[in-house]
DNA sequence: TTCATCATTTGACTTTTGTCAAGAATAACA
DNA sequence: TGTTATTCTTGACAAAAGTCAAATGATGAA
């Protein structure tokens, strides 16, 4: 189950035999049902995560209302960057879009094989390479003046989640709101506006 | 010169004499005249720098516009994160907001840091973690719907770049344009909107 | 100083997006 | 199967932000 992980690490960097037992030893499995919470609010972050199956949302609450900042699918790592860093609770949720499987590591163990190998620590460095430029493309993104914009943007990359997320999740994620949203497909099939 | 880079990354992680020799023999001290181009758009990021005085903006240009995407310190890293990471050109830009010196460490150097050292490995990934948790931040602020928001949220965080960069960058930065920022700043200081 | 350039503000108007309310479509379930 | 939620769409209108044009202010060089 976790062979992928173990190829996805060794691309990065050849792992030593010994680092590759202490990660299959520290995996810890979680399955979790639609809709569960895989971290509430207000608590710290104890894991970093890596998602074997399913896909799963992270969100804040403002004025009531769910604003979406991340849905990540197989093969990512999850977190919640500020709390997991910080060792503080912060405002984030993930929650499952659907079933999802995951392995979990402790921030505690995470440390203790970047103490033990120089090895873990190029992966750590290079996976969070990776992410620090997703984000920046999500910044590019969100500065994109037009919601359509952003919305051809999330069509053309992510054609998966159409199915696998709510639409009002989505338009909270690209900073707009669901009926907006909702015009901005139905416009997209006119004749007029199609390109 | 160096003493603050030194001093942080020893905060972070006690480095060894050697390690610190080869960051000293590898700075490469540079200087640039406000408005000059630090990084062009299609040549490949070599460096990353560490900026000594003064403050830079990134930017890329969409429809013959300047959208900027970064400020940075004194302080504060600097480099293309898509140009350096992927070794290709990009479309980012990094100039001069005013005269600043940067220490730069070429691209192969950091790598054989990377490589000689353990402890080096421990600060690229602590200072990329630190950066992620920044752009994390600016995610959540440009995810704000209104426009008002995003310019408190920037008075309050950034009140020096107020002085040093012309409000049409600041606008674009916030995602929106100059005469919108500049009426924001009007209704500022009238009574009724006042907070 | 004076001129030229760039930065900022303001006004009038347009476009885009948000809000609220009501229906239609779809999925979930007893 | 019908019933109930939930999701999505649509309309009418309001608010926010963009566009274009012009005026004012500030700055720097000759």
């Amino acid at each position: 189950m976790l062979q992928p992980l173990l190829d996805y690490c060794n691309s990065i960097c050849k792992m030593p035999e010994q680092l590759i037992n202490d990660l299959l030893n520290y995996a810890k499995i979680k399955e979790y049902k639609k809709d569960e919470f895989i971290l509430k609010q207000g608590f710290v972050s104890n894991y970093t995560s890596w998602i074997i199956k399913g896909a799963v949302r992270s969100y804040y609450i403002k004025d009531d209302e769910e604003i979406t900042t991340k849905f990540l699918q197989e093969g990512s790592p999850i977190t919640s960057i500020y709390s997991y860093y910080s060792r503080r609770p912060g405002n984030e949720n993930i929650i499952a879009l659907e079933d999802v499987t995951i392995a979990c590591f402790h921030y505690d163990q995470m440390q203790k094989m970047y103490k033990d190998y120089p090895a873990f620590n190029i992966i750590g460095r290079i996976v969070t390479e990776k992410y620090l430029y997703f984000l920046e493309i999500e910044l590019y993104n969100l500065r994109k003046t037009k919601a359509e914009e952003r919305y051809r943007y999330f069509v053309k990359h992510y054609p998966q989640l159409l199915q696998r997320a709510p639409l009002k999740h989505i338009a909270t994620y690209l900073g707009m709101n669901l009926e907006t949203l909702s015009r901005i497909r139905a416009r997209r099939y006119s004749p007029l506006t199609q390109n």
